[in-house]
DNA sequence: CAGTGGTCTAGACCACCGA
DNA sequence: CGGTGGTCTAGACCACTGG
């Protein structure tokens, strides 16, 4: 009934957005108590459901913090969260208006190095997919990925033609993803990844490490190497 | 009433947690319908409002999307979200149960250059605080913070002690955060920054560059120099 | 104990989509 | 038009926190 339609805006998107502006203008600290659901339903002629979806959603936009039988009180640290895609290559390069093309430069079956068995949770010596990779950006190279695959997740993985569909989307079709890490690290390229990508050893290039489970399988551990001097991650976050 | 406390687990949990199986084991593939919140209320004998969050939440989560009219589907990519902190060194530091130390390089009014100008949305030749500091863990170098400040957002920033709290652990409390973006690169240090850092100029660097607006400007340029054999980024997805 | 958040219900009205 | 999601209400019971 009570349809808060004056601005326009959905009811629980006005009690968030009263909140936030009363964080961003520094009316309210870290650590300083929001008021109750009870407080802010007075306040704003609505429904403790309403007020509460309210809530709940700044403590996923990372604004608040709540603790059952205590209060909401603003969040310590302006914790901002982003979105970092598990990205196939091809549709990058494809987004940016380029054409995508790769280069299979090794793909075979190897026996797993005892640190390698353990990433994949099996015993060392287990087979183990090993597929190399150049990916070029209108004939650019951009990319390196050395890729180790679990053969139980993608049993005809040698069979494919990754120079025209890449691993990324082969194994995302054929094994269901449910979790990934990564890390980024600064390196220098050995002297394979430098002549393959056209730099020199001394160039700096950004390595992700990415393991990606399916179940309980570890499905793939992949080493990309982008030339620092062409690449960047990067992203925005807004309160 | 129909509490169905039978796992312990929240209704609305108990709906994601089978969407998502369906998902992660490939019963339902990208583009997929997923059953309608009636479909699903009569499926687990829940209220309408409870399968609604639930696929809501699945929606912030990535894993389906949602059309006014039409329905729902699975997404088509495997999107995942993670959360990425602006966090102060102090307290990384310190959680990692090690000592944090600072050295102050540099502080200092500088005029803004043409480049920096823009980012900051002034007029070239405008005042700008410069800072220049190494943060150490355990007496170790391990990062090299670069820093130009907006004197109208941070008017005391030159009187700081940023030995003892760091500038953004200062900024943080003094302009409210309202968007923050970055960068990540690979880089070469260069000579000074070598030094401080007590590294040779050919050890690849992760070079985080962040500018962080405070309303409606702009509070901070930041470049964070990481020595690439001392620290990486890293995360964790979970569908 | 009173106050807080966590969850759930059984309705309701609306806007939108596709046939 | 019927089916879909988007939103909202006015209650309710519970678990937890704090004094």
């Amino acid at each position: 009934m009570a349809e808060a339609k004056a601005s326009g805006l959905a009811a629980y998107e006005q009690v968030k957005a009263w909140v936030r502006a009363r964080i961003a203008q520094g009316d309210w600290r870290p650590g300083d108590p929001v008021p109750s659901e009870a407080a802010l339903q007075q306040q704003f002629g609505l429904s403790r459901m309403t007020v509460n979806r309210a809530l709940r959603e700044l403590v996923v936009e990372g604004l608040v913090v709540r603790t059952q039988g205590s209060g909401t009180v603003v969040a310590q640290l302006h914790r901002i969260s982003s979105t970092l895609a598990l990205r196939d290559i091809h549709d990058e390069i494809l987004e940016r208006g380029h054409r995508h093309s790769a280069r299979v430069l090794k793909l075979a079956t190897v026996p797993a190095s005892p640190a390698l068995a353990e990433l994949f949770r099996l015993e060392a010596g287990a087979a183990l997919f090993h597929s190399v990779l150049l990916h070029l950006e209108d004939g650019v190279p951009i990319q390196h990925e050395d890729r180790h695959v679990n053969p139980a997740v993608a049993p005809a993985y040698l069979q494919m033609d990754f120079a025209a569909r890449t691993p990324t989307h082969y194994l995302l079709e054929h094994a269901p993803l449910t979790e990934a890490s990564y890390s980024i690290e600064a390196v220098l390229p050995d002297a394979a990844q430098a002549r393959a990508l056209g730099i020199r050893r001394a160039a700096p290039c950004l390595r992700m490490t990415r393991r990606t489970l399916s179940g309980t399988q570890v499905a793939s551990l992949a080493h990309l190497l982008y030339p620092g001097a062409l690449h960047n991650f990067g992203g925005k976050f807004q309160l």
